[in-house]
Formats: C-alpha cells, sequence, structure tokens
DNA sequence: TCAAAAGTGTTCGTTTTACACCCATGT
DNA sequence: ACATGGGTGTAAAACGAACACTTTTGA
C-alpha cells in the first residue's frame, strides 16, 4: 500500500479492465442492478456470456466536464513510481483490485478533459480481470459497477438490425469495424459511439479508450496462441468444455465462429489445450470432452 | 514557426523518421559520409534500396546518459500545444523539416534517461517521409544524418549469417522477431539490439524506440492496402515499376516476397494500382509496365 | 546470341468454408 | 422418441508456394 501523496497533476492513468460473466453468475452475485450498465431489469432472454469493462461515476469535483456520467477508474501518476507501478496502485486505490494479471499500455490521451484549466495527458492502460477477482469490490462508496461491451444478446440484436455480422471485423457496443469492402481500395471502416445515433457511452473521450482497448484485446483472440497466457488469467478454471472457450473468444471478438472450424482450430496439432480424459454432463446433449490449458498463465511479475 | 519557450521539461517527444533511399542517389547527394551510418566509406557491393532513420548526435548537456552517441531527434512538449503539434513543431525547429506526411503515436517511454535527477516521459512518435524532404536538411550544425534500420545488402549478409530469411518474421540492424515455431506453444521471439554482441547503436532507450516503430511500419506492407496511403507519401514518383515497389516493400518489411507472387497480389482485382499504359526500359532486360496509385496519398491535414 | 529482367501458366498441397450426418445424454 | 448439444467426414473453393517457361529489350 503506497500512500503517495506526491503526484504528478497533470498526468493522469486510466484503466480499461475487462472482465467476463455469464449472465447466471452476474443475476446470483450482484445484488445491485444499478451497478450493470445496461440493466438487466425487466430484460428479457438469455445475454449467455458478456464482456464488461469495470467504470466509476465521475467525480464532479475533478472532471467537471462528466459531471452525472460515469467514466473509467484513472488517478494521478505519483513522482516516485513508474507508470506500470502506478496503473497497480490504482487499481488498488480506486477498486480495491490487486492485479495480477498483465496489463498493457494502449496510448496517450490528450484531449482536453477534467479541469478544462490544467492541462492533463491520460495514458491509458488495460487488462483483464476473473470476475471472481473484482466481484466483490462491486458497489460500496465508490459505486463500481461494470459496463456491457459486448454479448451473445448484443450480437443477436446487431445482426436484427446489421445484417450478417461477417461483414463486420468485430461489433460492440462502444463500436465496430466494417471488413474491407473488397472492391473498395480502402482499409477498415471504423465506427466509434461519437459517430452513432445511440451517442456516447462514458464521460470525456472515455469510449474511445474502450474502443482501442477493445480492439487490442481482440487480438488476444486471433491465430492459435493461448490467449490467457497473454492476458495473465485463467477465466475458465481448471477444465472446460470447448463451446465453453468458443463462447469467450466470440464474446471478447464481437464475432461468431463456425462450430467445427473452432474445434478443428482449437484441436490441431499446435494447440495450447490438451484433453484432460474427463467429460461434463451437467448440460443437456451429449456429454462434452473438457480441456485445460497446456501451460497455465504465468503469475505476474512485478 | 512556434517559438514555444514555455514548455513542460518532463514531457519529451522522440521521433523516428523513416526515409528510404537508393544507394545512387544517396552517394550522389549526400556529400558528407559522416553522416551515414554504417559508413559507405571503403564497401563494396551494391546496397539497392536502404532503410534508414534520422538521428543527431546527443546534447551532451541534456543527456549526459548519451554523450558521444547519436539519438533520435526529440524536444519537450509545449504548454499550448497538443503532442501531435509538438511533433511537427519539433521536426520543424530540430531538423528544418515541414512533416506533411502522417505521424503515428508509438508509446510511452518510462526509463531512466537524460538528466538523471529529474524524471522525463517519453513520448515516441513515427512516420516516413520522402528522402527529397529530408536530403537538404541532413549535416549543418545540426550534425543530423541516416541510421541504417535495413538494406537489401544487409538482408544478404544476415541470410549468409544466420541462414534463410523466411525462419524470420522480419530483420533489421535493430532487431528481429523468429517465426513461431509451429510446434512451440509460444508466440513470437524477438531479439533486440540490446541482446546482440554487436550490442546498441543508439544512446538512451531509443534503440527500442526504432525497433517497435518499425515493427509498426511493417503493419503498413501487409494485407493488398496502399502503404502510401497510410503513410501519408508518396515515395516512389508519378509512375513507377512493380519491381520498385516490391523493393520498397521488402526493404521496409526486412523480408523477401516471391516475385510472382508479389506480381499477383498487387495486379489483383482489389488492388491500390493501376497501370499507366507506359512503359519504362531505362534498365536493362525487358521494358516494364508502369503503374500509378490508384487514390494519391491525401495531404496531411492539421 | 546472350544476359537480364519482365511477365505468364500450371501444378500441388494446404487451409478455409460449408454442409451434412452421426453420437450420447436427459427427459 | 426426441430435443439438445457434442463431435466427425467430406467435398468444393480459395489460397499460397514453387517452378518452369516465354517475352522483350540492350549490349
Amino acid at each position: 500500500m503506497n500512500m503517495t501523496t506526491d503526484i504528478y497533476s497533470d498526468k493522469a492513468l486510466d484503466l480499461v479492465i475487462f472482465t467476463v460473466v455469464d449472465e447466471a453468475t452476474l443475476r446470483s452475485k450482484v445484488w445491485d442492478d444499478e451497478l450493470i450498465s445496461p440493466s438487466y431489469a425487466g430484460q428479457k432472454g438469455s445475454y449467455g456470456l458478456s464482456l464488461f469493462a469495470v467504470t466509476v461515476p465521475a467525480d464532479t469535483a475533478l472532471y467537471p466536464l462528466a459531471s452525472g456520467q460515469r467514466v473509467l477508474p484513472g488517478g494521478y501518476l505519483g513522482k516516485s513510481e513508474s507508470l506500470e507501478q502506478a496503473s497497480h496502485r490504482i487499481a488498488q486505490d480506486r477498486l480495491g483490485l490487486s492485479l495480477k494479471t498483465k496489463i498493457r499500455q494502449l496510448g496517450i490521451f490528450d484531449d482536453p478533459k477534467r479541469d478544462p484549466n490544467d492541462r492533463v495527458l491520460s495514458f491509458a492502460y488495460w487488462g483483464m480481470v476473473n470476475f471472481e477477482d473484482i466481484r466483490k469490490f462491486l458497489g460500496g462508496k465508490e459505486r463500481v459497477g461494470l459496463e456491457l461491451i459486448c454479448s451473445q444478446l448484443f450480437m443477436d440484436k446487431f445482426e436484427r438490425e446489421n445484417g450478417t455480422l461477417d461483414k463486420f471485423d468485430g461489433v460492440s457496443r462502444f463500436g465496430n469495424r466494417k471488413m474491407p469492402d473488397a472492391k473498395r481500395k480502402v482499409g477498415h471502416d471504423k465506427t466509434l459511439t461519437s459517430q452513432t445515433k445511440s451517442g456516447r457511452i462514458l464521460g470525456l473521450d472515455h469510449d474511445d479508450m474502450v474502443f482501442y482497448a477493445w480492439r487490442q484485446l481482440r487480438h488476444a483472440f486471433d491465430g492459435r496462441l493461448d490467449p490467457f497466457r497473454y492476458l495473465g488469467i485463467n477465466p475458465l478454471g481448471e477444465e472446460f468444455r470447448l463451446s465453453d472457450l468458443q463462447e469467450f473468444t466470440e464474446v471478447c471478438r464481437g464475432e461468431r465462429v463456425q462450430r467445427d472450424a473452432f474445434r478443428r482450430m482449437m484441436l490441431a496439432e499446435t494447440s495450447y489445450l490438451s484433453s484432460t480424459g474427463r467429460t461434463d454432463s451437467k448440460r443437456p446433449g451429449k456429454p462434452a470432452n473438457l480441456y485445460e490449458l497446456s501451460a497455465p498463465p504465468p503469475a505476474h511479475e512485478q
């Protein structure tokens, strides 16, 4: 616990902390519906797995431009700490969270923000935590909550409104990218919340931070490399169904994968999975083979 | 011309400015051999195209840790300017260069540097300029020079010493990445200059900046998207041979491409090239068809 | 006639995609 | 029996690497 009072008030860090949780767990473990946005109240249908980012209400004194809105947890850089250390301290101070997971630099955000009189540079960092690790710190005086980024239900809805998902290189509530049109000579076309009719979700420029952090998160799941080794977490537990891993992947990437193709890719020679030999029949249908990560995600070294 | 004296001395910007030039042009237009590193003096054989980064001697007063070494051009952030503006002003002040090209953020470098008593955060930016635009500012009181990153000759040499290039996902004087082994479950293995026997090239942590900027530069050339639209320059002139574009690509990526495959990819339906109908027979061999960019790189808007 | 570089045809193996079918369980 | 998801076979299509061959110029 670092009682840094000696801080640079012109150097802020904002954290995009992702977590993935299924609807059933969320409903049973989070009692305060206001902490989840959009709220589940009166919501029909099952969400399945959902990807969230941790948010807090904007401190009106510090962020006059964002009063009443929610923002990413942030803080100032201490004079005697590295950026990496600061990101861990801020997670600890603001959320109570001990980040054992790997955290990565996203970039510098230069937009006018917070006190408009004081120029503040904002360094964004991102990482993913297990839901269990953030769960107990939700709510409280700080009103720590979760903002939905993508879910199975969100993808269904998006598909109904915008046609098939495979025209997109990933969709989320914070924006998406259209696939290059094959005929057009230009690259991907991105759409952020600032350009949609529904408008911005968080205060300040934090929607952009979430969007770009999410774009980086997606990289954890391309190729056949172990995403959990990259992220430094193990959200699925000791052993899991392939379909669980698939759902996890789909929600993080904001796109659908074909079941048989996914299975074959994951079970290829070079895979990071190994069969445990056991099966699970807790759910309807044929019992599923269970798999585990060949190498556990390394503990985060400081 | 911005006479900013009001600066943040704890916020620095360093610029990785790439340029590509062929040996003949370099020899005929740069009279001072000391500005090119490694020097051409006594060098046999043709370099062909080469990729360089712009460097300056370290200011011993400002950078006691790097006295005698060369470093990237840099400067401090002004109180009234954005990071983007600062990067342009620094290019102007330090080099005389009007950056009309697009410049991109690379990241924050937090290492101890410059005055060891004063904590300085360094924001790295990168971009590519046409050789003609930087040429006239080489030399002078500031001793502006070029540091080789990759060239056809470098790749030849590397190939002789390390076996075939296709085990690597790009090679350069500032480091390389080995391809994932297909059997191994881990990702790419990178080697930076700090880990090689030849050791670091530039002072401070600027080798790392060059390496990571170069890794981003490589992205301009993957896929079938127009690299020059991405970079904001047009280094090949109005019309060019496909083999010129190929050499340019190879030197920037630090890897070889098969001639026929390259041709077919570039001339596919979705290409960013269009034939001008003219041919060029200035060089030996069959006259080459000339091509142009379907869309010119957009002028950089400030 | 030869070297040099441009440009094309064709093969072969791999990867991707799609679709269809079979399997094992609980109700 | 049948709904529900798990798991596999297979074939068409797309892609990529490799190789060999043809073409057109200057020397």
